[in-house]
DNA sequence: AATGAATGAGCGTTCATTCAT
DNA sequence: AATGAATGAACGCTCATTCAT
């Protein structure tokens, strides 16, 4: 089991400071050996190729994501508290790592085709677990009966994805955790006033 | 004025056939100069340097967009009205062109953080048509007095985009314009149930 | 026609130089474009890759194998006296550029198995017109009449081959040339003696 | 005495197998070590390096050739007969093991100058076989009075490696063995015809 | 004796940019 | 203005060898 060699952590961690600090073009495996500490060829041991160390960034961090969030939402009653909890997790993990948020949000999108394509990969078990709170909110009766899964959870991603990477972009100057109210409750409500005849 | 030089438009138009046929990190110069019928030297003429072309090809398609989206919601009274046919807009501009969504949604952000960081600046005149929707909504009351302008906009963009962008990955295999009003929808109102109290 | 661009040659013999003084494995593109006195990137500009320079080496330098040898066969009026011109001025060649010998005897038999291919490829060139020598001289009733051409030809080949490659394993210290006439007369006549009963 | 040693014969003939297998250039350290069921480091206790690993193939399997040609000719009486059992033996051992015939026709031949170098001091001793029957041919008046004797040897050695050489680039498919007296008669006779004056 | 994880030097190729014509 | 031949910096990956255990 590679993953639970310590040089397998060291180097994604690694990864995660280098592309941070240098940028996704500018990452090269000899500067990821270097503050991994490890020689360049020592990567090879525990990855394929270049491909493999960044797909593997993206997946160890993902499966973070998704433990965190699948523990919060479980002591959760409603899927509005639910919703609430996940979009502050979500923010909270980036916040807590903002290195960790510049790869995320920035730098792995640089990557080409292919790489987003596994990246996109990886995602979509992260993208089934918000599904699975929409639907289960659905059926209390919560939401919408005639909420399209689908739409409404590219609406949540995207709105959560779009703020994270504005915070980034401006950055971090402001408290993003702060903001998860208001998305939660944009996302919930939407934009119109009560009284307003749609 | 370069812009009007029949060379400028020609590259241009050039650099999105190259792109959306051949991907970002496979559009040399060179291509792009075959394309467009002049020599690789002459684009250095026009241009200051590569990523010259690239927010250039950027800046022009989104003026396109601003233009487009300025003369359909001059037309509508309501704030809901100018929403949807913003959407729809938006929507039928990427439907129309699926080269240029292509290129938008996937190959120019592949590019390094500079482009990206200015593309992220040419951005902002089709943000600020969005937000003042938004501010010519909240006048009217339309939408919630203590709407978080800055945020709503986030989730509009982020949800329009997120939502083309999983089209473009589909292969376009729906139709995306057809979303638009469900886009709309859950943007005004939210994923919540009537008669929930939330 | 790349061949007749001054450079396309330049690059031939300093390859031909480069891989004599440093040895195959030690010929990198890097060295042949300093002898060349070109910058790496134009080699790309007349040969598709290293591969592609140094089986065109073979291809140039044995072309003008073929087109000495045809020159001289054609003023000898019996097969021994071609066979004879033919060995000499295969030994001649190799004699009058001794940095050429080491090349074809012994660096570019380094190459790997799809190099030599392509190279066999080139050759047959050469060992058909040994062949056609041979049949000339079976047809005239100079030669054996039941003589196997090809095993003749490998006879023939193997024998100036493995005569030239000693010659320079033992650094050209001895006059190559002046062993033609004696390989000629093994090769026709054999070990044997006249008076032995075989 | 390290020849003696059980994991050395493994090892030498690990190296056969892998590189018939795999060719000159795929034939890592790693794979021989695989091969033959030890691990990489092992092999340095038993060679200097790889280099020595190869050379010692070439050194045991030609003692094989040496110690089976002596074998034959012993029993032979004519310097005739006695190249006649040598050119069968030769092509009998290369075509009961395919795999030896193609590291040492084509494989061991892409190993760099110095590797060659080596190679050729093992050969010396099989072509001083060779060189002592022409001796006892000349001596007996068997062979031409005035033969030269290295020369004869290179013609006779070239003869056989040409042949050898062709018939596993043809991969094998026509019997090597069958060639052997047709070979032996134009070294012995030469291709000319009997009633012609040279 | 035996292991195998770790090392790190080495190189073919691409392509944005220049500049003499 | 337009050309396009020439430039040369930059990097992922392999694998023979070592050495702590």
């Amino acid at each position: 089991m590679r993953r639970n060699k310590p040089k397998y952590k060291q180097i994604i961690e690694a990864a995660v400071v280098v592309i941070a600090e240098n940028g996704y073009h500018q990452s090269q495996i000899s500067k990821i050996a270097r503050q991994a500490g490890v020689a360049d060829g020592t990567i090879y041991l525990y990855f394929k190729n270049k491909e493999d160390v960044l797909i593997s960034v993206f997946k160890e961090k993902m499966a973070m994501f998704v433990q965190k969030i699948n523990e919060v939402i479980a002591g959760k009653e409603t899927a509005a508290e639910k919703l609430l909890v996940m979009i502050e997790s979500h923010f909270k993990i980036l916040s807590a790592d903002k290195k960790l948020a510049i790869v995320t949000q920035l730098e792995l999108r640089q990557s080409n085709k292919d790489l987003r394509f596994k990246i996109n990969e990886v995602l979509k078990e992260y993208l089934s677990v918000l599904e699975s709170i929409l639907e289960y909110g659905r059926e209390r009766g919560e939401l919408k009966a005639d909420l399209d899964i689908r739409l409404a959870r590219q609406m949540i991603f995207g709105t959560m994805d779009e703020t994270a990477t504005t915070w980034v972009l401006n950055e971090h100057k402001y408290d993003l955790v702060a903001l998860a109210p208001k998305v939660h409750s944009l996302i919930l409500n939407g934009c119109m006033s009560k009284n307003a005849n749609s």
